[in-house]
DNA sequence: CGACCGACTGCACACATTGACCAGCCGATA
DNA sequence: TATCGGCTGGTCAATGTGTGCAGTCGGTCG
């Protein structure tokens, strides 16, 4: 079930070159076009590859800043805080935590001063006390997969 | 040079389903075949879209438990952290911040217990101070940009 | 030991898609 | 009005896809 090393090496692949397609993964990995495609077919019905969607960049759509938001949640509030917050474009993604607050998103704005619009409609809803926002000002390490997808695959050989 | 409402409707269709070609899209968008493909090719040469890479869920890779470390540096060991955590696999995205902490990291591991290995790698670093973990217990809002994609094609009419 | 099983290989085929071109049309603009 | 960028609708050769098949290999089970 876990993934063998076969299987990291497409996924490397794939998220090196996600342009290439079946033939040349199989290719490049010297194994069949049928093994390749039998990988990938695995690893999508078992979720393991949920997808291959388009990565779009908020700063390209004219949202180039980003923040984090830790909120402070009314006891039993939490179903319809989800749903408020699942309706605001703006919230990029939204957890719920142990710690001090209660959850955590990540938040989009087309700029500092719209940054408050945002941060005012999210926090805008009653179930939510409290709200702690941190503007991100570098990401040094953009979201990634790939070290750990090698991890996974060096443990299981 | 923002997104048009040609562009939104690409980038969302895109991304419900991601194994369409650009034939298959210009048919459902209604537009002549190379019109989309000129699209595509701005947008992914302006950097809108990044790529169309694997989207890989850790839990499948055997990492279930996803959490946020608040970090606090030691002045001036920024550049040194930075480099640190970049080279720890289980540190999927890495953000300078303002506000309490100094930085702010996604973290996976293989269960609560491992997860106290992953966090003792993390801080285990001359230039890290304090480390505030918050584990994440459910995802309402898995990570998303289509909301945010349809408002920009809109705002842009 | 022999049968079975899953995974991989190597090959074949029909079909759809891609990337590249082109001429022509249209609306905005100088 | 002349020009320009973007879109259309068409063609072409080349490539990739989905599919099926027979054969091989290593391991497992009775």
């Amino acid at each position: 079930m876990a993934i063998d090393h076969l299987d990291g090496r497409l996924i490397v692949l794939l998220a090196r070159e996600p342009r290439i397609g079946v033939l040349e993964a199989s290719r490049r990995l010297g194994v069949a076009r049928g093994t390749v495609q039998a990988r990938l077919d695995r690893l999508q019905s078992n979720g393991a590859i949920r997808g291959f969607g388009p990565d779009v960049d908020p700063a390209a759509l004219g949202y180039p800043v980003t923040a984090f938001a830790t909120l402070e949640i009314k006891q039993g509030q939490g179903a319809d805080v989800r749903a408020h917050l699942g309706g605001v474009p703006e919230v990029l993604e939204l957890h719920t935590t142990t710690g001090h607050g209660d959850m955590l998103c990540r938040l989009v704005a087309r700029s500092n001063a719209d940054l408050q619009r945002v941060i005012d409609r999210v926090v805008g809803f009653d179930g939510i006390v409290r709200a702690s926002t941190a503007i991100v000002m570098e990401n040094p390490v953009p979201l990634r997969i790939i070290p750990l997808v090698e991890q996974a695959a060096q443990d299981s050989d």
